[in-house]
DNA sequence: TTCCTAATTGCGGCATGATGCAATAGCATT
DNA sequence: AATGCTATTGCATCATGCCGCAATTAGGAA
């Protein structure tokens, strides 16, 4: 199911409608999104486009990241490493789950989510920026290859797998 | 000098106890993170060393801090933008609020994440780690003051509790 | 007190991103 | 097709952290 040059055409209108431009390296960073599914990390996608120009910029793929994303066609969200996790064109709006064991990554689904948000609203008039949000922990399976034993010391009770 | 601020005799025992050295380097750390209220970032960290001992290394801070979460006495989580925010001593683990107009932090409340805790155990199996959850989004004043560039970077800054 | 061993340090270097600046190049207009 | 305005690029550099390596040193044993 390869999306014709649509969206491409879509975002080139976008930008200049907005007074912003269509350039080579935006073509090609678009190219490598419209290639990518699921969660990128920022130097993934820089990797990407060096493997189809070896003469990318790295500070030029990040710019045009910020603007995509500013535009609506990207969201970004930071791994329980921090770094940035670039998830494209979102259809809904969703955060996400990450094991800090096997490295896997879900998204969250608005049920999951909708408690958290709600009372949050509720209590403080805090608005959540679900689409920015990671959770992070140990899925079923890595808990069952092998927790790590508590012991903290002085009672505080911070498990680091290790 | 000096007052044995319990805390620090606690953390030598607790380092030889497991083999580990009490150095200066790490007694100067300490001794930063005994004068922590609250959040603060790993180059907050640094720099309040450099303060003291203008020939702080970084990364033997960053590596003094891994140790000392290992060993219980600090917990991170990651900011909205990505970068490391330490939690000293934390009493009970705790996830974090935090807005991207004024940058504000508050701690969130066992209640606000029981039901999402909740729902993903029981819904997948995932064992949420609190302790490094952030949460971000706008807090009622910055949605209130219009959520855009909402100027104001004065009066911003940490709020404790909820 | 002196020795020894391994934990730490400090340094240099790398990875991921952000940012200031001068040169380049879209693209709307003439 | 040439022109002019200014958005973008590419480069250099900085910020935040992590990591390997050789030299140092904490601290238990002799």
């Amino acid at each position: 199911m390869v999306e014709p040059a649509g969206s491409w055409v879509e975002v080139r209108d976008q930008l200049r409608a907005r007074g912003l431009r269509w350039t080579p390296q935006r073509r090609l960073i678009l190219d490598v999104l419209a290639a990518t599914s699921g969660h990128v990390t920022g130097s993934d996608i820089v990797d990407r486009c060096r493997e189809r120009d070896a003469e990318t910029t790295p500070s030029t793929v990040y710019r045009t990241l910020d603007v995509l994303e500013e535009l609506g066609y990207l969201s970004h969200s930071h791994g329980a490493d921090g770094r940035e996790e670039f998830h494209v064109l979102p259809e809904t709006e969703h955060g996400h789950l990450q094991c800090r064991g096997c490295g896997g990554s879900w998204e969250l689904a608005p049920a999951d989510t909708g408690h958290l948000v709600g009372d949050l609203e509720r209590s403080t008039g805090f608005a959540v920026d679900i689409g920015h949000l990671t959770v992070s922990g140990l899925c079923a399976t890595c808990q069952a290859a092998g927790a790590g034993p508590a012991g903290a010391p002085g009672g505080a009770g911070y498990i680091e797998g290790r």
